[in-house]
DNA sequence: TTGTAAGCGTTATCAT
DNA sequence: ATGATAACGCTTACAA
């Protein structure tokens, strides 16, 4: 910046005015400064900058496994928007372990950077405290987190149920059953009321035994299937709360011959990639994951209330394929 | 860190030396230190440090395309190894356009990153011009760049496409098809080569119309099968250059009412997660991508010969399922 | 409109 | 073994 400063004859704080447009420049000066970063190849040094003003131009986003696919998607949102700015994004895959999400958490906070959207916390009493007592600006996303002053950015997964629910239901479906995820997690829970509630308010039943427990994974699922359809042999529907799990039970229905959908109707969730290509192609509830992360990220970046709670929560999509309706659709 | 100093009753110097470990330090005082830093939380600035030390103690990855699931594998692993060894790591999503590319390095230049890893760049010239007069450190994965002093992590192509053809020629194939990438990326044709070459060997046939250039995506594997079978109609096996074309071919057979294996026997490439997924499970060829991440970050962080070329080539290993041979395996 | 100088939080050099 | 001090490259009052 030095050199940039005496070959334009000006000081560095005029280089810095015309980097940065702070203070307006005098055009003649202006264009010298810029000629001489152009002709030095000069590149502002990010971390001198950073350490001045207190902020990395940095983003992090933490999440709990990159490699299952829906956080695949929020990363390749969130990189977009955040780039977008001008800022720069760390992602830090903590696969539910409490120290290694604290120890990215801590790396974060060395670095200044300006915020950090974190989904599904492993350990929430140890970060939130760390967060606290910082000043960086915090969002959760997909994932609820039961504290205040953390803005929120999260799915209806109540109405994900119920959604599930009303769709089988009004193909006729009298008896289903349901593949969850970790019932230790609430969104889990949430999305078992809605198809539960739904299922009930038209008198259907859905008893204990009608509901599996998976960890939304593929295997899960197969289990899940396998488990379900030798406990009652008259279920003709069946919700995985993901794909996964509803590709896995696929596999099982398949490898036990039934015909899916004629005998058996399948719907996941989540509107993965991999949905519409396994055959027949799968009917799923859809997550705006793109939207969630614009969200977060336009949270991150609003100035206003940074104390003030934001809940958004967004409404998931239906979407019809050959799973449960017989040619639904090509593709 | 003053603050601590005094609170210790010692110099900034000193607790430099306690937190870096450089030069020894008096046990008592050490302690002392060590408690300050405990009651006052005290975390390192790593801008300040960086700029002090030319370093940000950041590794950058940069891909053309997050979201393509042999991706997601290099960044679950390239995170991992990164901060291990205590870096962070910044992604960018070139979506192989030239200019967020130069955006994407130019920027992590600013932060004084210690090394970047990036698969294919879409515009070599540009951003080459730019790494050469940096002093970074820059290894190519999973993609060819030809040029001298950048060292790669690579596949072994040729032999990806010697493995497939061994494998189907083993299973008694006399007329096979090809669903490459596309053909202008070098590792496609090496691919293609081998696999042509291999069936030449047994003084076999794969003629210009029996190769069908797809676009790595699941719907030009869709089409090609389509196209294939319908000049072809004594194909007997098929092999798809990566696994989202072979997904696309199954679901064309399907629809078209060929059994795979029995009429059809086909494969694909890189073992994604979903490959064992769909029916029949995929047979295909595996490629070691946490494997050469690893190689990445490792030649990243050795110190020697920065200039001198290294060229890694890793092996990509077979893995036989259902939708070459009949009951090959379970799960 | 432009320049001077202090300061951001570290580490490294040089004394002590 | 420890401390004082300069320097890293930038921004920002304050002065001119």
């Amino acid at each position: 910046m030095k050199d940039v400063a005496s070959m334009a004859g000006v000081s560095t704080s005029t280089v810095s005015r015309v980097i940065n447009q702070t203070i307006p420049v005098d055009k003649q000066t202006r264009s010298k400064v810029l000629d001489a970063i152009e002709s030095l190849n000069y590149r502002p040094n990010l971390l001198a900058k950073g350490l001045r003003v207190k902020s990395g131009q940095l983003i992090g986003l933490i999440l709990p496994e990159i490699r299952m696919h829906a956080f695949v998607q929020i990363i390749n949102s969130v990189e977009e928007y955040v780039v977008n700015r001008g800022f720069s994004l760390i992602i830090g895959n903590t696969h539910n372990d409490p120290d290694i999400e604290e120890k990215l958490l801590d790396n974060l906070l060395r670095r200044n950077v300006d915020g950090i959207i974190f989904s599904r916390l492993s350990d929430e009493s140890r970060v939130l405290n760390l967060i606290k007592k910082s000043r960086v600006k915090v969002v959760a996303i997909d994932r609820e987190l039961d504290v205040k002053d953390v803005p929120h950015v999260i799915l209806d997964n109540y109405g994900a149920g119920v959604t599930a629910a009303r769709h089988l239901i009004s193909l006729g479906h009298k008896k289903m059953a349901c593949i969850t995820g970790p019932l230790n997690i609430k969104l889990c829970r949430e999305r078992l009321a809605g198809f539960s509630d739904t299922i009930k308010d038209e008198h259907l039943q859905l008893e204990d035994n009608q509901i599996y427990e998976g960890r939304f994974d593929f295997d899960s699922g197969f289990k899940g299937a396998e488990h379900l359809l030798s406990q009652h042999s008259d279920i003709s529907a069946l919700w995985a709360q993901n794909d996964l799990m509803a590709i896995g039970a696929l596999k099982a229905l398949k490898i036990h011959s039934h015909l899916v959908p004629e005998e058996i109707a399948l719907m996941g969730m989540d509107n993965l990639e991999i949905s519409r290509m396994v055959s027949p192609a799968l009917t799923t509830i859809m997550q705006p994951f793109d939207e969630m992360s614009k969200k977060a990220v336009e949270i991150l970046f609003s100035k206003e209330n940074k104390a003030g709670q934001q809940r958004i929560i967004l409404k998931p999509g239906l979407v019809v394929r050959d799973s449960t309706v017989l040619n639904s659709s090509k593709t």
